[in-house]
RNA sequence: GUCCCCUUCGUCUAGUGGUCCAGGACACUGCCCUUUCACGGCGGUAACAGGGGUUCGAACCCCCUAGGGGACGCCA
């Protein structure tokens, strides 16, 4: 039986990326193309980035675009997707299991001698990684800290000689990567949680994973995760690595650079399956090339040999064009219809604005125009719509660029949170509410005659929020990596004082 | 810096030694349809990163160079 599972790392913002529904895609035709099984697993060892609500909102977003996962099998009692922070009990006897077998052991070294012994390394040339010999403490100082208290962590063996660890993957053949590259990787961190990797080869063994479709950014890993399975005796998934779908420069797809949350697609406007057809063709053809095709088409026809090694540009243009298509060849009338009233032409989201409309209203035809940015995607702005404020050109992208990180950085997107916020920076900057939110006003509504700002914004949501503030500024010329830096540096200074 | 992966039109890709002076799609563009715009139809511009091999023959196999990306965390 094939299983298969696509790993749901939160992100600590809680946007679903994209980057996870395209491996989850993968993932889902491998399985279902074999007749085999899709499965959920949560990291959520990080208590930074996993939180209950980042969670559900990237598995709401899985099923809204139809990836629907089986129930996965059962280990320890885990149905549905499997939660890693359930099990703790579990790692710490494997990891505890290595340290009584000499494949692991237990290490003191504290962050700065950390520090220290990895600018060594690198001055002299070399990787950093650091191996169990480096990290070895004399048996007196070791008992020292032991006595002391001092918090420790488990740290897996590898090997310190020359040679070449060989990787078999099923797109690219096999891989040598060399040892000296391995270090001495943590498996249970100081808090008593497993590191993925410790967690990532446990599980996947417990859960009878045949094979692991993942971002070609694990591929380095790969030898620490072959060596788990040698040490524990287990048989090793067969790997496959994909490639990473990029910015328009080439990097590895990021918010910065680009809408990556999949909420952002979701108040855009695009249709589910038009959204996975276009994850479909990254990397991906049908054998007839036919541009569009559906889930079901996909996996009747999924190959992973079909895939292609070179990190496909997430291009929104051809994206618009294919939802275009879904659009006008596979809706009917009425089903379009549905589909805008589910969308935002409904009356709970009508409720919400509705009291700040009214009283701007005079006749019901007042209304449209008045709501009409809360359903529009990127405003239609120009630098000459910020004209408006009193403000020098340069202080506006400032503020704009520092309102931005704030709400990047925003956990819970109401209302009164968001306006603590951007106070906030006002207040820190030493200017005017008012003034400081006039180009927040041109950028999230396209005027400043609008509601509240921050009742926009709440209305807006976090992903379209922030995606129009980023849209304000690369009108305005946007922010060269030097003005970033500089930038960068006068924000940290507020933000501590 | 060290190691690994990758490289076909601007972008997504087809292509697995001859059927390829490289095919499709987006974007751009010309014409047609149309009261306008859009849709649709028919065309056009545009690519095998470079250099060496192997072979009767190379986009495809091998080597080197260049470029791009990734990894090097008590993050995943």
């Amino acid at each position: 039986m094939t299983v298969v599972r696509t790993r749901v790392a939160p992100s600590p913002t809680g946007d679903p990326h994209v980057g996870t529904a395209y491996i989850a895609l993968f993932n889902l035709c491998f399985a279902r193309a074999h007749g085999g099984q899709f499965v959920l697993r949560i990291e959520d060892t990080d208590q930074a980035r996993s939180t209950p609500e980042s969670e559900q909102a990237i598995l709401d977003s899985l099923r809204w675009l139809g990836l629907d996962w089986d129930e996965g099998p059962d280990v320890g009692g885990a149905h549905g997707p499997y939660r890693q922070s359930e099990r703790m009990a579990l790692y710490s006897q494997y990891a505890q299991q290595l340290v009584e077998e000499r494949n692991a052991f237990i290490c003191y070294r504290t962050e700065q001698e950390l520090n220290h012994l990895r600018e060594t390394r690198r001055a002299a040339g070399n990787s950093t990684a650091l191996k169990p010999s480096d990290l070895q403490l004399s048996e007196d100082e070791a008992a020292q800290r032991r006595a002391a208290g001092d918090t420790y962590v488990i740290r897996m063996m590898v090997p310190e000689g020359e040679g070449a660890c060989a990787i078999e993957d099923m797109l690219r053949g096999t891989i040598e990567l060399d040892w000296s590259m391995v270090d001495a990787q943590i498996l249970l961190k100081s808090d008593g949680m497993p590191t993925y990797h410790l967690a990532n080869v446990v599980d996947d063994h417990l859960m009878g994973i045949t094979h692991v479709l993942r971002g070609e950014e694990w591929l380095n890993s790969a030898p620490k995760h072959k060596l788990l399975y040698e040490y524990f005796g287990w048989d090793m998934p067969q790997l496959c690595h994909l490639p990473l779908l990029r910015n328009p420069d080439k990097s590895k797809l990021s918010k910065r650079k680009n809408p990556t949350s999949i909420l952002y697609y979701q108040r855009m406007g695009f249709l589910p399956e038009a959204l996975l057809n276009y994850l479909g063709r990254m990397g991906w053809s049908m054998p007839d090339e036919r541009e569009k095709f559906t889930l079901e088409d996909m996996v009747e026809q999924f190959d992973i040999q079909r895939v292609s090694l070179g990190g496909p540009i997430f291009d929104v243009e051809k994206l618009s064009w294919l939802n275009g298509t879904w659009i006008r060849e596979e809706l009917d009338d009425s089903q379009l219809a549905q589909r805008l009233v589910d969308w935002a032409y409904n009356s709970d989201n009508l409720m919400k604005v509705l009291p700040h409309a009214r009283k701007r209203m005079e006749t019901f035809s007042d209304f449209a125009p008045l709501a009409s940015f809360l359903v529009s995607g990127t405003l239609p702005l120009s630098e000459s719509s910020f004209n408006v404020s009193a403000q020098e050109h340069i202080d506006t992208v400032r503020n704009l660029q520092f309102a931005l990180w704030r709400l990047e950085a925003l956990r819970h997107w109401t209302r009164d949170k968001l306006w603590h916020e951007l106070k906030g920076i006002a207040d820190a900057l030493g200017i005017k509410v008012k003034d400081f939110l006039a180009p927040l006003f041109i950028a999230i509504a396209g005027s400043s005659a609008s509601f509240s700002v921050v009742d926009s914004m709440e209305i807006l949501g976090p992903d379209m929020s922030r995606a129009r503030i980023r849209h304000a500024i690369e009108v305005l010329g946007g922010v060269s990596k030097k003005a970033a830096k500089q930038l960068e540096k006068e924000y940290r200074v507020l933000s501590e004082g």
